[in-house]
RNA sequence: CGCGGGGUAGAGCAGUUCGGUAGCUCGUCGGGCUCAUAACCCGGAGGUCGAGGGUUCAAGUCCCUCCCCCGCAA
């Protein structure tokens, strides 16, 4: 008899996991998420994604404010046997952590007890990580501080941004999430505890977050372009960077210098530490496109601060 | 009705205010120069100006309708 659960969760992480456990055949007696925000132009209400999956597949939906308030009597309702959570966004409390029989299960994309917190795939990247993975572990009231259950290696490869990483993470979850419940079901599954004098938190990421430092090398400068796209976006004044590599240079400019600006060059900038050579990215209110392109049709002045002045932040 | 920018040659843009020969940078094709080149010189091809309707002697440009894209915000 298939097991009775509950998933919880809201963003694009989360579907890969919903649908395996549907796939595996587990009895989803519903899913949480949270409640719709206006969100895209127009300011029009559009279902996240976990919940546009939970309806195609016919699965009731429910939407608290705060799971520990207003969640608690319909999951307790639910009577699940496991809750499965992959980037809800909610802090669930005791009360909601005893009502699963199994206990709730999170799947998280980092190598806890590294990375623990709401932004682990960005963070791996800005921080130049080359190995990162996946983890699941049994939740408790803490920050993804749980016995972890299972893990795998992730290699991030040099062309990975947040987006891709997360995606492929997302899968990489959904087989891991199965294999636990098996085992748990089974009653074999590995469980320690997470060693606190390993552990690492990194925070929630914020728009203004994304305002690049050329005083950094441009190795560091490249990664954070990575950790930071497609959401919040590196800024470099009133430009966007998608994509760019670390380029060796030697020169006295101050760094933020435009270096480079022609069709046929492509767009390089003094960092700290060698140049950065701007691939791809998008001006505001353009659409993003490869650098060339953009000086195609644009002028940029070579000598000139990539970005003159602080924009207003916030 | 949340605010705003945009759709013009294969790519990126100007031209729209004030209607009157379709322009720039790059690519592409041909030729030349060079030990050589992503360099330079000469020449050519390539555009239903997002779609439809209207005004006009004349519309990329003015009026109306529609489609699509993007930034902010979340």
């Amino acid at each position: 008899m298939s097991l009775r659960v509950v998933f919880m969760g809201t963003p694009d992480y989360g579907v890969p996991s919903l649908e395996a456990l549907i796939e595996a055949g587990y009895h989803v007696v519903g899913v949480f998420c949270q409640p719709d925000k206006p969100s895209g132009r127009g300011k029009k209400i559009v279902p996240c994604p976990v919940k546009q999956c939970a309806l195609s597949h016919g699965i009731d939906v429910f939407q608290p404010v705060k799971t520990r308030v207003d969640g608690v009597e319909p999951l307790r309702a639910l009577a699940p046997d496991l809750c499965v959570t992959a980037a809800f966004g909610h802090i669930l409390s005791q009360e909601v952590l005893d009502i699963p029989r199994m206990g709730t299960v999170n799947v998280h994309a980092s190598l806890l007890p590294q990375y623990r917190g709401s932004a682990p795939v960005n963070w791996a990247l800005i921080n130049g990580e080359r190995v990162t993975g996946v983890t699941t572990m049994m939740t408790d009231r803490g920050m993804d501080t749980g016995d972890i259950l299972m893990q795998r290696e992730v290699e991030v490869l040099p062309g990975d941004n947040a987006g891709m990483l997360v995606d492929k993470l997302a899968r990489v979850g959904a087989e891991l999430l199965i294999e636990t419940i098996r085992a748990l079901e089974a009653g074999n599954c590995p469980r320690r505890k997470q060693d606190e004098g390993q552990a690492s938190y990194f925070p929630l990421l914020k728009k203004e977050m994304g305002v690049m430092d050329f005083g950094k090398t441009a190795k560091a400068l490249c990664d954070f372009t990575r950790g930071m796209n497609p959401w919040p976006g590196a800024y470099a004044g009133a430009y966007k960077v998608l994509e760019a590599e670390a380029e060796p240079w030697a020169g006295d400019e101050a760094p933020g210098t435009v270096l480079r600006a022609d069709a046929k060059q492509g767009l390089w900038v003094r960092a700290g530490e060698g140049a950065l050579n701007i691939l791809r990215m998008q001006a505001a209110g353009g659409k993003p496109m490869s650098a060339r392109d953009y000086l195609r049709g644009h002028q940029m002045e070579v000598g000139a601060l990539i970005a003159p002045e602080k924009t207003d932040a916030e």
